[in-house]
DNA sequence: GCCGGTTGAGATAACGTTATCCCGAAAGGT
DNA sequence: ACCTTTCGGGATAACGTTATCTCAACCGGC
């Protein structure tokens, strides 16, 4: 910049105002200016610029998988670039120890707030930065043992519709196969699995089935539920890989049993029947994330707030099927 | 840091000692500076260490669809890990504009490096950067029009490879249903299809067809391509998203004609009989444009590389469904 | 001819770090 | 007792910006 100065003959300020757009410097100095600019191929340095005016105009987004669909990331982004601001991502691989290190560096680059899909248990790290002033949103999952704002979907109702959707359709022996209840969405919705099953006065045990997901144990999940002298008439899924796997080993007799998948997917729509599914309302999720972001940065000492986005039941056929007497 | 090193008693400079872990300050004066870091939260400042220190240890990843499947992203992310760098993605959205503003946001940050999915076809933007001294390298395509180290996939060995393994299995009509040709992959493969139908000495154009992603447009395709007095029986498509929708559209029909689709995906295991696809080695893409970038960026006049990476026919069933004569 | 207001542009001091240079004291050798 | 090392640590000056203050010149009005 001083570069730049010096070749146009003006002073430092100068070229900051005609950097900046300023309107207080004349025609023929900004000329000069651009002029130099070009000739030095002078870029300038966001970070400086950050330092000394102190406003970053960047959220960070710390999710799983980058590179997984994520209806909500996507959201996200679209809502922050409406709001002027840049969204920077990057994955935590759901490892502890490199969420840690992602959300430390969006510290450390002062991003004005981070959304997070807070994995495992402890997130203790966070309490020293919450103190120095971080804004963030945790999304799908909240933050254990943290009062944090955060934006998650309706687990319980949705299970509750899939299980009254079948319910209502004759369906007596009904199925769920989930995943690993560590995680948090998945222990949630299969709590809410096991309280319809025991409702309305059902074996629970032999109907819930969670775990890592494992084309093993998926199979051995259907197996039991599906063989032996009252296999069940329908299964609800606990996500979309879930459903994924399930329809793969289910094969042929797809048409046979009822299946409501959690998460909708571009899959759902290519089997036949088409699969019936809990669909999460991304673009409401997303968008909430960025819009209680921005009031936290805005008030820092804001009340916190969970917000619970409802779900919906999309009907397509697969849950569809009635229980073969 | 002006507090920490009041509060502790000591200089300035020492603090910085201790963050850095610098082995010169005494055990003692360390954990006074630590107990002062703890009760003033601070955070140091990763904007004014770079601005300071010069070194940013970040690479910056411009990619069409944060949020949509990205294996290639992914092995970047593994790849520049295990290089002891983070990655900060953006998307583009397939929007030049944007592309430009993600682009230049992550020059303006000093980035060391950027890897991207580029789009479109006027990248004169990137001229000055890179004459500033822009480490970049193009994933999936070229930078029409500037000489950039890039990584690529064989479209064309892959184009060939398909027809070559139906022709063998005694197909005779061949088509192809590919993307929108104003995408680089998608003329380069449309193109390399065009050459194997006319060696062969067939009919080209009622066998190409391309265009937008749409619904009707491949619905248009497949019946034109297999109604009528000569039908094909075997159908190349141009990417992952084609498949689905070719297969969608197929429906029952997916058994009586064979297909091989570009891209691999999790779906292609999960329909009947499993797709048969010409897979990319995501990576090896990924790995390589990290390694060239880290090249680039140690050694700025290097000469420029374009690397061509191998794509694999991964036989499932689909593809090998005999002609019906 | 003087005064107040506007307008264009320079000087200087931050922002929060680290690099470089320097110094004092303790340790070790003759 | 003196000289040299080594080591712990301080002072000061950058890094590339922008904020704040200042100042000169110009202009119209009375």
């Amino acid at each position: 910049m001083v570069d730049v100065a010096r070749e146009a003959g003006v002073a430092l300020r100068t070229v900051s105002r005609v950097v900046n757009g300023d309107s207080t410097v004349g025609p023929g100095l900004a000329a000069r200016v651009h002029a130099a600019i070009a000739a030095l191929d002078y870029r300038p340095d966001e970070r400086a610029r950050q330092l000394r005016s102190g406003v970053t105009g960047t959220l960070g987004a710390a999710v799983r998988q980058l590179s997984h669909v994520n209806p909500v990331l996507r959201a996200v982004e679209r809502a922050a670039r409406d709001a002027g601001l840049m969204v920077l991502a990057a994955s935590t691989e759901d490892d502890e120890e490199l969420e840690r290190r992602v959300v430390e560096s969006m510290c450390r680059r002062r991003f004005d707030g981070i959304i997070l899909e807070p994995i495992g248990t402890d997130h203790g790290y966070l309490i020293p930065e919450l103190a120095a002033g971080l804004s963030l949103v945790a999304v799908d999952r909240p933050v254990l043992g943290l009062d944090v704002d955060c934006v998650l979907s309706d687990n319980v109702a949705g299970i509750q519709a899939a299980y009254s959707h079948l319910a209502e359709r004759g369906h007596r022996r009904i199925a769920y196969i989930g995943d690993d209840e560590r995680i948090y969405t998945a222990q949630e919705r299969a709590t809410a699995f096991r309280a319809c099953a025991a409702a309305s006065g059902r074996a629970v045990d032999s109907m819930a089935h969670t775990g890592p997901i494992e084309r093993g144990r998926i199979r051995a999940a259907i197996a039991a539920v599906l063989d032996g002298d009252s296999p069940a008439s329908a299964i609800i899924t606990g996500n979309a890989t879930i459903s994924v796997e399930v329809l793969r080993e289910l094969g042929a007799a797809a048409g046979k049993v009822a299946v409501i998948g959690f998460d909708d997917s571009e899959l759902a729509t290519l089997l036949r029947p088409d699969l019936t599914v809990i669909a999460q309302d991304d673009r409401t999720i997303g968008g909430t994330a960025v819009d209680m972001l921005r009031a936290r940065i805005a008030e820092p000492d804001r009340p916190v707030r969970r917000v619970t986005v409802p779900v919906e039941l999309v009907a397509r056929g697969s849950g569809e099927i009635p229980p073969a007497w």
